[in-house]
RNA sequence: CGGGGUGUAGCGCAGCCCGGUUAGCGCACCUGCUUGGGGAGCAGGGGGUCCCAAGUUCGAAUCUUGGUACCCCGACCA
């Protein structure tokens, strides 16, 4: 990791932005927290998409489409979730606009065309998906109902950050309609899994997969399961969650089933959800100050191939000919025939947007009969016979890909650090960073508490935690197991 | 909603304190030549509502007042 922790976190907050805008990744939008992502970065977003996609649909499930808009009153009919949700809403209220009689040239709301009822643009899809599951649903023969959707929403955070959190942001949503109780506890963990499986073999992100505290649940879930990943500058991320939301959709939006014995009961319901933040933590966790790494089982061009000092007709041909054995292979690569453009300019660019391995031709080299080799990841070169390069390249791909995940890792495992004090856990957090593993007594309080003084949250209680007697941190009282604090984004 | 900061060419900025030629620099862009193994050099060129409004003044990018937008830090947040 080229980036070494500083006290000054707007340093990585320019850092992270300058990222993201030297690689091309998305521009800033005219309207606020909103961000246009430019083709780099929808590439890299379409095969996250694609890739959970054929996950999903490999566990039996289905897309389906659901509306943009949701009638306010949907939004009131789950207490908890409408509480969590209400106060980043965006709400439309009008269907028309007119040209403005006071000010030429001006449009403004056309008062006659008020909505009766306000709509809300979706901050999450449960309440219309659960208004229609209760039609879709009449018997245990119907269940379960395993449907997923790729779908833009919006929630009016007060601050954004491109990929992190945005306004508008794109995700997949899964929501999931169970007979029973034990049913929906297992889908939602199916779906943890298959998350912590995609995030640390194709993003090569880390992760640690847990449940969260009563404070940090989903608006309606009884139990939120997560996977949290940690950033280079000690911060975690929530990348994923999986919600069990036991009845409370259900009877909310009395969605109800006949069982074999022919006696009503109400369904059981999962949803989770994996956003365009995936690719914010994708960057915090491989770049380096040269510009983004990009893992090469999710890079757009995977490798590239650049002439030195420019085309040629010698050097075209062997282009052409490593190209063809590398795409045999199934690797995605390009070759950059650009003659406007100099190598060294054409290095520095690939390096910035994270294409993994480049190669470069000469003519020098291709009387020697080599190629030059450079991994983005290390920044090493090497001269390669070219006999046997695909090989060589495919080899190296793999090295890349696990070499990322190793080194994250490292640093990961790095930092998770045991305290047993109160004081311990805020000097680790100032001057360490990363995730603190101490005992906390249970209760909202103490860790609202917590929250305060130290400005960390707990992110989350791991799976298969040891239990290990203890003293909260705070409060002294007895502890059955440690919880992983940090700060977070 | 609090605390800072910034609006001057596509991008990044200087100029403002102390008002006065035709508003300047770097990158990018266009043309030409020379180049070409790590972001090319030289020459020429195009591009401006100095955020908006009012005021002070012979004269405002510069001073005053008001507005507005954006950024950063908090609070907030799957």
């Amino acid at each position: 990791m080229a980036k070494e922790i500083t006290s000054r976190e707007e340093d990585y907050s320019q850092w992270y932005l300058d990222i993201v805008k030297k690689a091309g990744l998305a521009d800033n939008s005219p309207v606020r927290g909103c961000m246009i992502i430019k083709p780099h970065g929808f590439a890299l977003w379409e095969n996250i998409r694609d890739t959970l996609d054929r996950m999903f649909k490999e566990t039996g499930h289905s897309n389906v489409y659901f509306p943009l808009f949701l009638p306010k009153s949907f939004l009131e009919k789950e207490e908890e979730h409408a509480e969590g949700f209400a106060k980043e809403c965006a709400v439309v209220t009008h269907y028309r606009l007119k040209a403005d009689p006071n000010n030429k040239g001006k449009l403004i709301a056309d008062p006659e065309a008020k909505l009766e009822e306000e709509l809300i643009i979706r901050p999450t899809s449960e309440t219309i998906i659960w208004d229609t599951y209760r039609n879709w649903i009449k018997s245990y023969r119907d269940l379960p109902l395993l449907y997923n959707q790729w779908a833009n929403v919006v929630r009016w955070e007060m601050r954004t950050r491109p990929f992190l959190r945005t306004t508008e942001f794109l995700w997949q949503e899964g929501h999931t309609a169970h007979s029973t109780s034990t049913e929906a506890v297992e889908e939602t963990l199916k779906i943890l899994d298959i998350y912590a499986d995609f995030v640390e073999n194709w993003m090569a992100m880390p992760v640690i997969k847990g449940v969260k505290t009563a404070n940090e649940r989903f608006a309606g879930a009884v139990d939120t399961y997560c996977i949290e990943a940690l950033m280079q500058d000690g911060k975690a991320l929530q990348a994923g969650t999986s919600h069990f939301l036991g009845q409370n959709f259900a009877r909310s939006f009395d969605v109800k089933f006949l069982n074999k014995e022919n006696k009503e009961e109400l369904v059981w319901a999962t949803s989770w959800g994996v956003s365009t933040r995936l690719i914010g933590g994708l960057i915090m966790t491989h770049s380096d100050d040269d510009g983004l790494i990009l893992p090469p089982k999710l890079a757009p061009q995977q490798v590239v191939i650049v002439p030195i000092p420019k085309p040629s007709p010698e050097i075209m041909e062997a282009s052409h000919s490593i190209a063809k054995q590398l795409r045999a292979k199934g690797i995605r690569v390009k070759i950059d025939d650009d003659e406007t453009k100099r190598p060294g300019f054409k290095f520095a660019e690939y390096e910035m947007i994270g294409i993994p391995v480049r190669v470069g031709i000469g003519a020098r080299d291709l009387a020697e009969g080599k190629v030059e080799i450079a991994r983005r990841d290390t920044k090493e070169k090497m001269s390669v016979s070219t006999e046997g390069v695909a090989d060589y390249i495919q080899t190296l791909l793999y090295d890349i890909q696990s070499n990322l995940f190793n080194r994250a890792k490292t640093y990961r495992d790095e930092h998770i650090t045991q305290v047993d004090t109160f004081e311990d856990l805020q000097k680790v957090l100032d001057e360490k960073g990363g995730f603190v593993s101490a005992h906390w007594d249970g209760t909202s309080e103490t860790e609202d508490k917590i929250k305060e003084v130290a400005k960390a949250t707990i992110r989350c209680i791991p799976i298969d935690n040891p239990l290990e007697d203890g003293k909260c941190i705070l409060t002294g009282n007895p502890s059955k197991q440690r919880v992983l604090f940090a700060r977070a984004y």
